[in-house]
DNA sequence: CCTTAGTCCTGCATGC
DNA sequence: TGCATGCAGGACTAAG
């Protein structure tokens, strides 16, 4: 499930390789992988190149030279690849066809995976919250937060901060000492201040690392990730916690598996 | 307005 | 072994 640091690491990836590249050849082989039109979205894709390949919360973001914009979230599954395997052709929503030979592909066995087209001069993702690597944006965020939402439900919501999912929430809650039901309004700012640094460095962390390789997430290039090797809580249930040997407990909250230590977070 | 539940989708784990 | 059931998850939508 491809987070800020996978979502990071393939943006870095693809710059190198199709910044410049003029598309040549566009095909949606699953409907519902794209939001509009697919033959529409291919005739305004084709013969534009790509000027800039940047990251808006987990959204892989391409500029064109038209002024449109092309944004792929992968959600659970999705994958982009430049030699996809034997297994992944049965999971191929879509190809891109670039000048320079190179075809980039887009994997998606759940597909829920979105493509999108946005038009020039038109705000891309204005829904999206601050980055939390930009340096206080968490705190600035969780602060004036009222509600009955625990600080897990908060640090998922999309609006609040962008870029943080399931895995990075619980290893950052852990990293700062914070029950997951904690409420955000009963956080001091001490906390607080430390959960915004703990992000920034959990993150960054799994940057440096690649990313998290759990089950489907690859980057374009790399072999794997390796992040899931520095996982503290995130999937180890029942497990002694790394701090304290205290069996790690798993929570629903708001329809999330939520990991913490009982022990080291109140 | 706020919050929760259902939806999408498929492979894998579990239970009988 | 085979079949049915349910679980996982991000973002969106509907409903309370």
């Amino acid at each position: 499930m491809p987070e800020l640091p996978e979502v990071e690491t393939i943006v870095r990836e693809l710059q190198p390789v199709l910044t410049g590249q003029r598309l040549v050849g566009v095909e949606f082989h699953n409907q519902g992988s794209l939001v509009g039109d697919p033959l529409e979205a291919a005739r305004k894709l084709v013969d534009c190149s790509i000027t800039r390949i940047f990251r808006q919360g987990k959204y892989i973001c391409f500029a064109l030279d038209s002024g449109w914009h092309l944004t792929i979230h992968l959600r659970m599954s999705g994958r982009l690849v430049f030699y996809p395997g034997e297994k992944d052709r049965k999971y191929l929503r879509a190809t891109f066809t670039f000048a320079g030979r190179c075809t980039l592909y887009f994997i998606d066995m759940r597909k829920f995976g979105k493509i999108k087209l946005w038009p020039p001069q038109q705000p891309l993702l204005p829904e999206l919250g601050p980055d939390p690597l930009k340096p206080d944006a968490v705190r600035q965020a969780l602060t004036g937060i009222k509600g009955k939402r625990p600080i897990k439900s908060v640090l998922l919501d999309q609006r609040v901060i962008s870029g943080i999912g399931n895995i990075y929430a619980d290893e950052s809650l852990f990293a700062a000492r914070i029950h997951p039901l904690t409420l955000p309004a009963g956080l001091p700012a001490a906390k607080r201040r430390r959960l915004d640094r703990e992000i920034s460095g959990i993150l960054q962390a799994a940057i440096d690392n690649k990313g998290t390789t759990l089950s489907d997430y690859r980057p374009p290039l790399s072999a794997t990730g390796e992040n899931q090797y520095s996982l503290k809580v995130y999937g180890r249930e029942d497990l002694p916690c790394f701090s304290c040997a205290t069996p790690i407990r798993r929570l629903k909250i708001s329809g999330r598996s939520s990991y913490f230590c009982p022990t080291c977070q109140k």
